[in-house]
DNA sequence: TGCGATGTTGACTGACCAGTCAATCTATTC
DNA sequence: GAATAGATTGACTGGTCAGTCAACATCGCA
């Protein structure tokens, strides 16, 4: 080492605080929900002085719209991808719903956080970002849309409505885990990912699509 | 004057000042979400005295779980009567998908308040009425899992899963309306209770399912 | 008419908690 | 090694609000 100093310039010997903050936020956001828990318990599980809290963020709602925008972006970024693919429409499909299941797969708590609290929270966090939000259903119904205009897809289902029951059931499905209604193991995530692209494109394709005989 | 009293025992000469409380709650959990709004605001909406309130209901909490409970035992109830009847697996999805979409058509604050504030609160009331909740998608489950028992829908699909996405997928309807995502009108809530069911079934049927050929 | 029960009122209180801030610590730079 | 900037601390404050309560009104009945 030319220099002599073993420590790199940018990394200090601690981990990020905020990143701890934020992490902490997500379990005790999933634990006790938004409301239920206060800045304090927050502060407690990162380890960290209450004042930090405040040092990295102005409000303890900007804790939970940062870690919303985090992973939302990271998720519409990857529709985005997915669709300027040459597949076809139920390839799409298939790879969102598995890119959802899988955020959940690796990151309960944090799935749990956004959907509980952020895009199912119709009165709170869920008016703010409905701009954020409406982009992912407007990316899937148009996904639909074009299937549609190719003949691929039945038109007399409006795309948009379409792509709210695609999505919902989804969710659902999350919900189900979340709630502890469903089974958790690696094969119901397989499973679940291949029931909603089945059911919903099923209903959708306009030719006899590929039904499994039963053997 | 013995029995010439011209007002009848049971009924006083106000209104059900209980009744005024619940409805008032509905519109002003809707507005503001059960949270944001403060019992005095209830009490202002009912034209009441902020005492009132506690003259009826041990708690704030204890007015939501009123209003849940009151309507979603009457959707209970309408699943049952369904489910006895002797009508194929798809009228009967249909007949539910109906009765939720044509609540909301009826009153849309009160499914607001419900699925924003207990169906899909995790950490509040939907861990409280979790049981209730879960009567519902058993109830649907024990439906499809019949119909593949008989062999008219697809052994595959695990019936859980289906009556989840099933739900998930209205429910997520309804959201849109909520949040002012998609039409509401008459013309739409109608397509909206024959896409679901269309979407749903069509992906879960043996036979082939019946097409509408476009005209 | 009087009496108990039930309905109705709204000022008050006690707890709770988001956000502030002045002090202290640590790192970096010249 | 002094100076500056940023990181970290936690006690404190100010406002909010669910729930209480004592007083007052009205009803049903004998």
């Amino acid at each position: 080492m030319s220099a002599g100093g073993s420590r790199t310039p940018r990394a200090k010997a601690g981990p990020d605080k905020r990143r701890l903050i934020l992490d902490a936020a997500v379990r005790v956001f999933a634990r006790q929900g938004f409301h239920a828990c206060r800045v304090a318990d927050i502060a407690d599980e990162a380890g960290v002085a209450y004042g930090l809290v405040y040092h990295y963020f102005d409000s303890k709602d900007e804790v939970l719209d940062t870690l919303f925008l985090e992973r939302w972006n990271v998720m519409l970024e990857r529709i985005r991808e997915v669709d300027a693919e040459q597949i076809p429409v139920r390839e799409k499909l298939q790879a969102i719903a598995s890119f959802i299941i899988d955020s959940y797969h690796h990151d309960p708590d944090l799935m749990k956080v956004i959907i509980v609290e952020v895009t199912r929270a119709a009165n709170s966090f869920g008016e703010t970002h409905i701009g954020k939000i409406r982009e992912a259903y407007d990316l899937i119904g148009g996904m639909i849309a074009k299937a549609q205009a190719e003949g691929v897809f039945k038109p007399e289902i409006e795309a948009r409505f379409a792509a709210m029951a695609f999505y919902g059931a989804i969710e659902q499905l999350l919900t189900g885990w979340i709630f502890g209604l469903l089974p958790q193991d690696e094969e119901q995530f397989e499973r679940a990912k291949w029931l909603v692209v089945e059911a919903v494109c099923g209903g959708l394709e306009t030719g006899a699509p590929a039904r499994a005989s039963i053997s």
